[in-house]
DNA sequence: TCAATGATTTTG
DNA sequence: AAAATCATTGAT
């Protein structure tokens, strides 16, 4: 895993990530979470991608090459964590929408205690948050993403998020 | 089914 | 300067 993984297409990455492990050191104590669910959003004509609307001080990370991390805020209350693949000036990301006991975007970064601060960091050299080699996957299901009916017709349809099952997992 | 809650973006 | 939007969650 290392910065040519994540520079790759973002369709080639995301359904890569499931299995994988995410972890996190917090005052010296080290923990890691199984990823079980993400989804891609794809350059500046996926109408469901931020970039769609342009570059902003919010989407700039999404033009670096992949292994950025990319957190933004919505509702009012959910830090969303996003890992940005593709090369440069190429804006990718992943949404990191499920870890192993933890279902829910939001619910991963509280979980994680990942917010703004963690803007920008890169996933390959931070001290606090690293991915690494998990678990075999033997089934990977696609579905569209979630909550995102604005982006209209096609692109709310197409099918971008990669998930594995509770049961695939503890089957093995 | 719907309120909570605030940063970002647009002028609805 | 004000309003709309929003890659959600949890309680009713």
């Amino acid at each position: 895993m290392d910065k040519s993984f994540f520079s790759r297409d973002v369709l080639e990455v995301a359904p890569e990530l499931p299995g994988k492990k995410i972890v996190r050191t917090v005052f010296g104590e080290r923990k890691e979470y199984l990823i079980t669910e993400v989804e891609a959003y794809r350059g500046i004509e996926d109408r469901a991608c931020h970039a769609n609307k342009g570059r902003t001080k919010r989407t700039e990370i999404m033009y670096h090459s992949g292994g950025y991390i990319y957190m933004y805020f919505v509702y009012g209350m959910h830090w969303m964590f996003n890992i940005v693949t593709g090369p440069l000036d190429n804006p990718q990301a992943i949404l990191i929408r499920g870890l192993k006991g933890f279902r829910g975007p939001g619910r991963v970064s509280r979980e994680l205690g990942l917010d703004g601060s963690f803007y920008g960091e890169n996933i390959l050299e931070s001290a606090r948050i690293g991915i690494e080699e998990g678990v075999k996957i033997p089934v990977i299901h696609t579905a569209e993403r979630i909550g995102i009916d604005y982006a209209g017709e096609y692109w709310s349809k197409v099918q971008w998020r990669f998930f594995v099952n509770d049961t695939d997992l503890v089957a093995h």
